[in-house]
DNA sequence: CGCATCATTGAAGCCCTTCAAGACTTGTGG
DNA sequence: CCACAAGTCTTGAAGGGCTTCAATGATGCG
């Protein structure tokens, strides 16, 4: 990776430092147990599953770089997609608490992961109280974006999608990319917010329409932040680990 | 509670028990610092909330007795509910981890509920690495659930009904309730599943007339489990600590 | 008994789905 | 450099599942 294979580690823009500035870790030699446990490195094209369904290695993934998805497949073929995972998220954090082996996490784009093998978190955990506790809040943070998926299932389809572009932008934000282009296709989209394809490429002409998007491409860019957080009644406190840790009495 | 107020510590049928048996707890009295942390014990009676949203307290709250659902009210008013709740169930254990302020949690039935203080929780966590465990793992199984429940957004209403029931029904089993008649109203069940209260009235009025659920009351009573696990394309896996942690390589 | 809560039923209509086909974009090989 | 193929986006038409509104039964409780 841009020549040098130990760029993760020492580069100061680490990916796995902003996440855990988020998850309440904010001096870097704190991180570093972690840091130095990330295994092996390796590429995952897009399309590719980054991780599958069946037996649960005795390792955990995580994303250093690129777009990807975690899903489960429905019996009829068709995919429910949890959630959007960016550089620096646990692709699987939650199979080193409990072993199951139902969903899988596909690249949306190309991909760069590292694995972390569970005895290292073990010991890892066992040491470093405050690491320990930030991983399992990472898992949190997690689960808090599903139920948020959930919730917009309640919504009607402009709604619905203008709220999960939204956490898709604050989210690609948050990472340093190009938070206006969303990387992700529309047949994606359309899984991860139950909604048939037809309906979501309509629908994202709707917001075209509106001026919300850009009509200059295919691609999904967003021209007017606030009237997407607005149509999508976008709160992104869910997201933000540093506010939800200081709302504790 | 009935006559004693130890009653929850002394019988060995304490919800703690069983609940901490599916995730990895086996001998009682590693159990017991988390049962003698439970501080506060009250009533709540049927329709008020178990605790709200706003500040959170600086304690998370263990349900004892009777069945509760943990919700949040969307901006129209109607209400998501991620999934309901049964004796041994925390109803908040992700707010020690990550305050959040957004959800509540209100009582279906009439229920008694306990409270543990999460300066307690943390001395546990630092003497006592299988509770911590064990109570990440509780976290992590609840989620697993809101993740069902998603993924169960994909299927037409009378599968995704016969879902949701078969997963209260197993759930209700596991706490040796009467595991036949679903103690919830058609309302929750709507909000549960996001389909109006109407046409879930008619689809369970459908699923009267196939015979799975018993039309001899207005409650819900289950006639034949297996045709609803059929019809629901049930799978409680994910609800099954025990088998999940078997997965592991 | 009267009232509140919940379940039930009917009618009208829209949101979204499915099926099907065409257009645009990209990459690949001749 | 063009032809072709694969993938993705786009569009049309038809239909159904579910929603909303509104009102009527049941049940239980003070």
């Amino acid at each position: 990776m841009d020549g040098s294979s130990d760029w993760f580690r020492t580069t100061p823009a680490h990916p796995l430092v902003r996440k855990f500035r988020n998850l309440g870790i904010d001096r870097d030699e704190d991180l570093q147990p972690l840091v130095q446990a990330i295994k092996v490195k390796r590429k995952v094209v897009r399309g590719r599953d980054v991780l599958r369904t069946g037996r649960c290695p005795a390792q955990s993934t995580v994303l250093l770089r690129g777009v990807a998805c975690w899903y489960r497949t429905m019996a009829n073929g068709r995919r429910q997609i949890y959630s959007f995972q960016y550089a620096g998220d646990f692709c699987d954090l939650h199979r080193y608490v409990l072993p199951d082996s139902y969903d899988a996490v596909a690249a949306q784009t190309d991909c760069v992961i590292g694995t972390v093998p569970h005895e290292d978190i073990t010991q890892i955990i066992g040491r470093h109280p405050k690491l320990a506790l930030a991983l399992w809040r990472a898992t949190i943070l997690d689960a808090g974006i599903v139920r948020e998926r959930l919730r917009n299932m309640q919504r009607p389809a402009l709604a619905r999608i203008a709220n999960l572009l939204c956490e898709q932008m604050v989210r690609l934000e948050a990472v340093g990319g190009d938070a206006l282009v969303i990387p992700i296709r529309q047949l994606d989209l359309a899984d991860a917010s139950g909604l048939s394809v037809v309906h979501m490429n309509r629908t994202i002409q709707d917001l075209r329409r509106l001026g919300v998007l850009s009509d200059q491409s295919r691609a999904i860019e967003i021209l007017h932040k606030d009237r997407l957080v607005n149509i999508g009644q976008f709160d992104g406190g869910y997201l933000d680990g540093r506010e939800l840790l200081s709302h504790s009495m």
